[in-house]
DNA sequence: TCTGGGGTCCTAGGACCC
DNA sequence: TCTGGGGTCCTAGGACCC
């Protein structure tokens, strides 16, 4: 039998702002989405006051204000580099680490299955909050599903204190019939009404359907979930990052954009961002896709989207290149009088740079990607956007709020804190 | 006034082929 | 009234995740 755990950090991007800001701890805090939007961290103490995740902060001013919940904008740089460090006191405590998001962790337990789990589950939280500050929860179970189902009780209830360890049947079975089917990972608000007309509310139920009504309910995705609250893992621990098949910049507008220079001026900044990218990972795209639209919240406004899907060839990650495309996108699919809310660049058909087919007539690809290095190093050293192409422009009014972002605490040396010993 | 951004996987159905 | 039988490839859209 394989042992799986999943380790998952608490209330990570909050987590993360109070690590540097004591006024944070033991009050409500909200971390908004891009352009202060949405909620998408809280606190324990905001979750109490019944704010949800991605509730609009605009629908929920008044209890903010009157709860004086702090609103942060979301710094991304700050919680990508705590990840690091987050996994860098995590790696001792696995044989495998697969990386599923940015707080969350599967880990292969099969070389430690003959010690104290419950002791060294312990032993891995002390170490991230010791090394980061950050509370962490850990599921322990036979397969992928059956560990996010541990920590989800170990988040839960208190009993647990921080970890479960569901490899015993009589315990996993007690917990299993006390969880909601809605709250069992994989299944969503489509599948979840599904079961639930057919009488199925709790994981233990889910577990003990027929395989032939699981596929019927929600084909092989819900039978091989089936499989898995069974004990049958279906997905392995895998510490080799799959070859991605897509990627995307795509950003809502601070101020509606209304006419086409502006517009293009986004979209010049979105497609240097996205060859930067593709250049990171040593991908090169062989199709772009450029959209944009209006409100779509806001129904007494006229409604337009536009998408225009250019392919790219030869396949590039000429940050020049994205930007003639998706010009000609944006050329293609413009109209007058809208008031545009949010644009964005995808990118797809990705392969790595040195498989890229070469075509017959190209030219000398080395000066290009010679101009897109020093473009990096420049913008690496000096700050993103030091250099960038003249049709970006300097004046971004459609530029997405942040009312509220905390310094680069770790990431940029004028922000580092001072600790002054007096 | 103000509603995020970035992914994955699967299926149905159309186009096309012999 | 009846209108072949397979294939493959591609795309759009749904569902789900954090």
């Amino acid at each position: 039998m394989t042992t799986i755990a999943l380790i998952d950090c608490n209330n990570y991007y909050v987590s993360c702002e109070r690590a540097f800001d004591n006024s944070l701890v033991g009050v409500p805090v909200i971390v908004a989405s891009n352009n202060d939007g949405c909620a998408i961290a809280r606190s324990q103490e905001a979750k109490a006051l019944g704010v949800k995740m991605g509730d609009p902060i605009h629908l929920i001013r008044k209890r903010i204000d009157r709860h004086g919940v702090r609103v942060l904008s979301s710094n991304y740089t700050l919680y990508g580099d705590m990840q690091r460090r987050v996994l860098a006191a995590v790696e001792a405590f696995a044989s495998d680490i697969e990386i599923y998001s940015i707080d969350e962790s599967f880990l292969d337990l099969d070389a430690f299955a003959d010690r104290d789990l419950l002791d060294h589950a312990k032993a891995m939280r002390d170490q991230v909050r010791r090394w980061t500050t950050i509370p962490t929860c850990v599921g322990i179970g036979p397969t992928k599903t059956l560990a996010k189902l541990a920590n989800a009780v170990a988040k839960k209830n208190p009993l647990f204190d921080g970890v479960a360890d569901l490899r015993d049947h009589t315990l996993r079975d007690w917990v299993m019939d006390r969880f909601p089917v809605a709250d069992v990972w994989g299944v969503g608000r489509a599948t979840a009404t599904k079961l639930h007309a057919l009488g199925i509310t709790t994981a233990g139920q889910l577990r003990d359907i027929q395989m032939k009504q699981a596929r019927g309910v929600g084909t092989v995705v819900l039978e091989r979930l089936v499989a898995e609250l069974q004990g049958v893992a279906a997905d392995a621990v895998a510490m080799i990052e799959p070859q991605r098949k897509g990627m995307a910049v795509t950003r809502s507008f601070g101020t509606y954009v209304t006419d086409i220079d502006t517009m293009m001026g986004a979209v010049t900044q979105y497609a240097m961002r996205a060859g930067e990218k593709l250049r990171s990972h040593g991908l090169v795209a062989g199709e772009l896709t450029v959209f944009f639209h209006t409100n779509p919240h806001k129904r007494s406004a006229p409604q337009h989207r536009a998408s225009r899907r250019l392919s790219l060839q030869p396949m590039t990650a000429d940050s020049l290149e994205l930007l003639g495309a998706a010009r000609r996108g944006v050329e293609a699919g413009w109209r007058d009088g809208y008031a545009y809310s949010k644009a964005g660049i995808m990118l797809d058909d990705l392969i790595a740079a040195e498989f890229r087919p070469r075509t017959l007539f190209e030219g000398d690809p080395h000066r290009r990607e010679r101009l897109m290095t020093a473009m990096d190093e420049v913008n690496q050293r000096f700050g993103k956007f030091t250099l960038v192409p003249a049709g970006q422009g300097f004046r971004h009014s459609w530029k997405a709020r942040a009312d509220n972002r905390s310094p680069a605490w770790t990431t940029d040396i004028s922000d580092v804190p001072i600790v002054s010993a007096r």
